[in-house]
DNA sequence: ATTTTTTATATGTATGTACATAATAACCAA
DNA sequence: TTGGTTATTATGTACATACATATAAAAAAT
């Protein structure tokens, strides 16, 4: 499936995967030193270095400090889900993106949303409930509260024409945050909107993102029935 | 958040993350060669290179020879998800990890599975159901088919005591796949084994394992009412 | 104008060398 | 034994250097 790579630290990576597969070391194992592996395969130890590390990023190689190389023990599945950006992900399916804006509300959020925005009490937040549509069929319906004390632009912008996480990616790039995905039965609003039906199974993605420490928004991502969120490893 | 790194190529990292983030370059933009920045930081292009590489490879810039490094336009959020092993997860919890099989039975598998395991029709399969559990509450529930053509060792199994999952982990390390994250109202019967209500929206893991191109096992995990999987980035 | 060829150049990779550092292992003392 | 010190050593990092390679941009040819 994967190219050969003749590159030399990139084959050397894939030989070494290669016997991993093939368990010549099994979890737990040291496996050779640098200078040993250097040696076997004719090349400088920095070539080494780098192809042990490129795998122990990936998690199937435990390195220490004069401990040496070991097979890791637990080699959890670790595939990288991309999430990628709404418009992107239907027009990659070659659909037609649309969005409409729903509501757009300057109020007092919830005590919950208020704790996770940071936000003390009696502050208002910008409130948005926006529907994003492939094929004019509802994908995703989107509710999101906006912290308007670390973000006060977003004041300024109506969110009508343009979504508020492609505005948000534009403007407010390389953000961090967290993620937790969950299956929710939908109510009865959300599946009128989703063209579902009360109580269906909906796939939901809550996320929260900062910018510099600062939480700048919370949105709660409820997808179409029967949607799949899709990974390879 | 993050701790400072002093390390050099690692201070690096986080300094042109944090002009990134700074908006120094936005989206688009070329940012500095490899030997303009190593003169800025006074150190070797071969450290800068590492350090925009490590950049690059979350996907936050693109690097062409030649054409330079420019900053990435599609800044999509790539969070890695660590799927654990179910005993680890639960133990991670300080919960007590508990495990029982429900069936085990080699027979014909359905169209649907035996295309997944690239099996022709009439050929039998191990279909195992099992049930995880997290201080003796239900916690996962598991539908699995094992490929005893390309994984034969699995017939001379008894997975009464150990789970499939961590015997194969164990018996087959290094093996690659794909998942699929939906919401799945319960059924009857698994509403029955997760302590759900029928109908309740259960989050659903669909994992497809690989040794070496030979599909070994498609397994589906249903999770208990309320179960969320989390990720920073 | 359009296509092809050439050139310049930014990143990619490899190596030898040097020193830093974490952590085991060996040693010694109580 | 137990606890603490020291030596050893495998990996971590940095640098100078050299050459490879993709490719954008310039030049030449059609």
């Amino acid at each position: 499936m994967t190219a050969v790579q003749t590159n030399g630290w990139q084959f050397l990576e894939s030989d070494i995967l290669r016997r991993l597969q093939e368990q010549e070391w099994i979890p737990g194992d040291l496996i050779p030193r640098e200078v040993e592996l250097a040696a076997e395969y004719g090349c400088a130890r920095t070539t080494v270095n780098r192809a042990l590390n490129a795998i122990a990023n990936r998690g199937l190689l435990d390195r220490k400090r004069k401990a040496g190389t070991r097979v890791a023990t637990h080699p959890s599945d670790r595939p990288t889900v991309t999430i990628p950006i709404i418009r992107q992900e239907i027009e990659s399916k070659n659909q037609l993106f649309s969005y409409a804006l729903i509501t757009r509300e300057v109020e007092n959020p919830p005590a919950l949303i208020a704790a996770q925005l940071c936000l003390g009490s009696n502050v208002k937040a910008l409130h948005l409930k926006a529907l994003y549509l492939a094929d004019h069929r509802p994908y995703v319906f989107e509710d999101r509260w906006i912290n308007t004390e670390t973000f006060s632009e977003a004041l300024a912008v109506d969110f009508s024409a343009v979504s508020a996480n492609e505005w948000l990616v534009k403007n407010k790039p390389y953000t961090r945050g967290n993620f937790t995905f969950e299956a929710a039965n939908a109510s009865k609003d959300v599946a009128e909107l989703l063209g579902a039906v009360t109580n269906d199974a909906l796939f939901v993605l809550k996320r929260r993102t900062h910018h510099k420490d600062a939480v700048i928004t919370v949105a709660t991502l409820t997808y179409h029935p029967g949607y799949q969120l899709h990974t390879d490893w």
